[in-house]
RNA sequence: GCGGCUGUAGUCUAGUCUGGUUAGGACUUGGGCCUUCCAAGCCUACGACCCGGGUUCAAAUCCCGGCAGCCGCACCA
């Protein structure tokens, strides 16, 4: 496989200026990084080179709210009591288990939503041991991967760091809609910080406890998943891992796109539209077919509310193949939910191609009976029987000579002479629907982390990190061949007007030419230019290219031009050479 | 969360067992000299005992607690 060694990139990394773990003057707390001057630009780089995928060639739009979420919002989202776990762990074979499981499989009680400490009672109280060994049980914690905050000078209100940014695509999904002019599909993004209270985050870059997101929420026709420009992306070839292969504990099969989808492989054109652009924008990241794959969920690990989910993974020394990016089919879990707990209607209207004219049978009551009757409830109890189907009431009507309407608590009886029907024709344009959700989402850290340890080379006399120019954070340095004021003066003009130019470089003068080269080579910038003797005569300069350590040389005029045309890749570096 | 091991400049490390002078070295980095194309050499400077408490005349060294790292178990909707 190829060659990489998570230990020497990190160690590299924050020799150089990427990475390091966060608070280490106050000795640190596990699970937080710092990205250092060349990190952080890194990071941003390969944020707007997402940017440019999403935004600008899909054309969905970017929004950008709070990371502080109030409860109401991630209880609807189903996150308060998925995340808020009391646990409890054997003494002898150290199982951790849910206490409230444990106490409800050894008695049959329910004791959800009770505080540790009574959970701790139970179980000393009714002797229960371990499910697993009959060991002894610890006293009851409870873990809370949602940081909790309080928002507000009193306190009163509880919050938490949103553990996902897609709820914030969620939440002013009406906002949204009348953006986009009610019409689907449409396509919002948000990038930005997550946070996840991790029991043990001992994996460094890979489980943090504040973590970069990159996701897209696609809302979709839940009866056309169908991609426009999915022909652009059928004959590629894709590494996947369904399920089943997992469980038969078969290797990866490689298939084009149009395969996965003709043959069921993968839910959805428009999830496998997806799958290729992941696998495009790693693979310009400099990462290679060998080391990534798409894993599909089991069953068993899909969340409750997802049909089909895929992680695009990417091959780790260290911690073996580890998930960068999640793409799933969430459906419409997260609006419905959010419609129920707000009572907004975050559906959407989906016009028919042509009105349909339907007959139906409507209900008319007699208001003349139906009103002293039930007096003050009389509208409220109309309202609620015209949201009921007429056909089931007539059935009802038919079969029993009432109907039974169940509205705060009492039973209303409903009997026949109280209401008349009559078959009305009504023109329908559509339908309300909720939109399903298409979502990628992309683990920042994670990629950045991946595009280090890969571009990681080590060759026999010097070792440096081969970064695509396009995510390079220092991408032209410009080196006085030596350390003396005529040449050192060229240098630092030609930086002048490069920066001016938007290129990002640096100048280095210190030690020999071939020290500098190494240390430029080391932090992955993919070009060198050199001011020597000859600039001064016929003002030329050279041009080292970082992989092949090439020169050419060429007018000092046309350096910001070409350096422009070798960054965005217009034109390699061999074209230049033997151009000339 | 549990158990084991570990913690000396940016990095690697000597010293810790057996408490005792100014904590030594190498690499890196900064400054200077030299140097006309890939980490050469010379001079020079900066830089450390994880944090807190205890024992002692005296603690990098012994003891306790915390934090962090590594390994194993567990966890990772």
């Amino acid at each position: 496989m190829i060659f990489m060694k998570n230990e020497d990139v990190m160690n590299l990394a924050r020799k150089r200026g990427f990475l390091w773990s966060s608070f280490e003057i106050y000795s640190g707390s596990a699970g937080f990084f710092d990205y250092g001057p060349l990190g952080a630009t890194l990071k941003n780089k390969v944020m707007n080179k997402w940017r440019d995928y999403y935004v600008v060639r899909e054309g969905f739009y970017e929004i950008e709210s709070p990371t502080i979420m109030p409860e109401e919002a991630l209880k609807a989202s189903g996150h308060v009591d998925h995340f808020n776990d009391a646990m409890t762990q054997c003494k002898d074979c150290l199982d951790v288990y849910r206490a409230d499981h444990v106490i409800k499989e050894a008695t049959g009680k329910e004791v959800e939503g009770l505080e540790n400490q009574e959970l701790t009672e139970i179980l000393s109280a009714e002797h229960i041991g371990c499910p697993k060994c009959g060991g002894h049980l610890t006293h009851v914690w409870s873990y809370n991967l949602m940081f909790q905050t309080l928002i507000g000078a009193k306190g009163k209100k509880t919050g938490y760091m949103r553990p996902e940014t897609a709820q914030g695509i969620f939440i002013p999904f009406k906002r949204l809609l009348r953006f986009f002019r009610g019409k689907l599909p449409f396509g919002v993004v948000q990038l930005g910080k997550a946070y996840r209270n991790e029991i043990s985050p001992r994996q460094g870059m890979i489980r943090l406890r504040e973590f970069t997101q990159a996701e897209a929420e696609i809302f979709v026709d839940p009866q056309d998943k169908s991609h426009p420009h999915f022909s652009r992306v059928a004959e590629e070839l894709l590494t996947l891992y369904p399920a089943s292969c997992q469980e038969g504990e078969e290797e990866p099969i490689q298939v084009t796109a149009r395969a996965a989808v003709d043959d069921n492989i993968v839910a959805s054109e428009l999830l496998t539209y997806q799958l290729c652009l992941a696998r495009r924008f790693l693979m310009e990241l400099g990462l290679s077919e060998e080391v990534l794959r798409f894993r599909q969920h089991m069953s068993t690990e899909m969340a409750h509310y997802a049909i089909d989910c895929w992680d695009v993974e990417v091959y780790t020394d260290r911690y073996g193949w580890i998930e960068v990016i999640g793409i799933a089919d969430r459906t419409d879990f997260d609006l419905k939910s959010h419609s129920e707990y707000s009572k907004e209607d975050l559906q959407v209207f989906l016009e028919y191609p042509e009105p349909q004219s339907v007959k139906k049978l409507a209900l008319k009551a007699n208001m003349g009976k139906f009103g002293p009757l039930f007096k003050g409830d009389a509208p409220k109890i109309l309202r609620a029987l015209e949201e009921i189907d007429a056909d089931t009431i007539k059935q009802s009507f038919e079969e029993d000579g009432v109907f039974q309407l169940e509205l705060e608590g009492t039973v209303n009886q409903i009997t026949d002479d109280l209401i008349d029907f009559q078959v009305v024709e009504e023109t329908v344009r559509g339908e309300k629907i909720y939109p399903h959700v298409i979502e990628p989402s992309y683990g920042i850290d994670r990629i950045v982390y991946s595009v280090l340890l890969h571009s990681y080379t080590q060759e026999e006399d010097r070792t440096y990190f081969k970064l695509p120019a396009e995510v390079a954070p220092v991408e032209v340095n410009i080196f006085p061949l030596v350390n003396r004021e005529e040449l050192v003066s060229v240098a630092l003009q030609i930086l002048d007007d490069l920066r001016k130019e938007g290129i990002i470089a640096e100048k280095d003068t210190s030690g020999t030419i071939g020290r500098r080269y190494a240390r430029s080579d080391e932090i992955g910038v993919p070009f060198a230019v050199t001011v020597d003797h000859q600039s001064l005569e016929d003002d030329t300069v050279t041009i080292r290219e970082r992989d092949s350590q090439e020169q050419v040389r060429i007018d000092v005029d046309d350096l910001p031009e070409t350096l422009q045309l070798l960054l965005c890749g217009k034109k390699g570096f061999k074209e230049f050479k033997t151009g000339k």
